[in-house]
DNA sequence: ATCATGCTTAGCCATGCGGCTAAGTAATGC
DNA sequence: GCATTACTTAGCCGCATGGCTAAGCATGAT
């Protein structure tokens, strides 16, 4: 486990905004230029050159530019490591379930404010 | 799938911060008070609080105060929210790969900037 | 009653983020 | 060559975030 672990920071950073999900869930469907990824978001084209440069420095995306056109496509295997980490926390948090049983989780709602 | 998904963008967000992954994986180790939790972070109380209130916002802790001590735990579900997601995305990125292969993957880092 | 403990609230400050416009550059089309 | 297209860069703006100090408040100990 690494202290730091700025990757895993950019990573879920990069996912904590609805605009970069809605451009992954868009790539998803196959690669796309800058462009045509900007015209569904209804914003204007540097706003969305900063996420996918967000995107990309995340590992999330890679892009090439052919011309005056770039192309971008997803990264499948970056995701692994966000998927590693809540996997081992899920476990752990699992194992130790048992001991910590019902003692605030029991209600919910116990003390908020 | 939601149009906006404020929580899941609430998780990520929370999850991003070194600081709070790091409180998250103290507290795997088993529930505990704030100030046993500020001690290792090197932080000030007040800052720490604020951690804590965003990771209960995310819904990755519950907390219930006992007397002065509030006491705060992991709720393991919370982190089901984000797997999900990721374990869809990952699923839809595969399929897909096929017809994306090597586009821009090819080579990792074709065209930076 | 008084004091110490442990959290909480209020408020300040610097930085970073997400949005924009305006202007620049490079490739394509005529 | 010149206009158009498609990004790109630079820079501004307002708000959120992450850190702090200082002061407050409730509980437990003496």
């Amino acid at each position: 486990m690494a202290k730091h672990d700025p990757d895993l920071s950019r990573l879920f950073h990069a996912l904590a905004d609805p605009t970069r999900r809605a451009i992954l869930s868009r790539l998803a469907e196959g690669s796309a230029r800058v462009g045509d990824l900007a015209a569904p978001t209804g914003l204007r084209l540097p706003t969305v050159m900063k996420h996918l440069s967000v995107l990309e420095e995340a590992g999330l995306i890679a892009s090439a530019k052919d011309g005056r056109v770039r192309t971008c496509a997803l990264r499948p295997e970056s995701i692994d490591a966000a998927r590693g980490w809540l996997d081992a926390q899920r476990a752990i948090w699992e194992a130790r379930l048992d001991r910590l049983e019902a003692f605030v989780t029991e209600d919910t709602g116990k003390d908020e404010t």
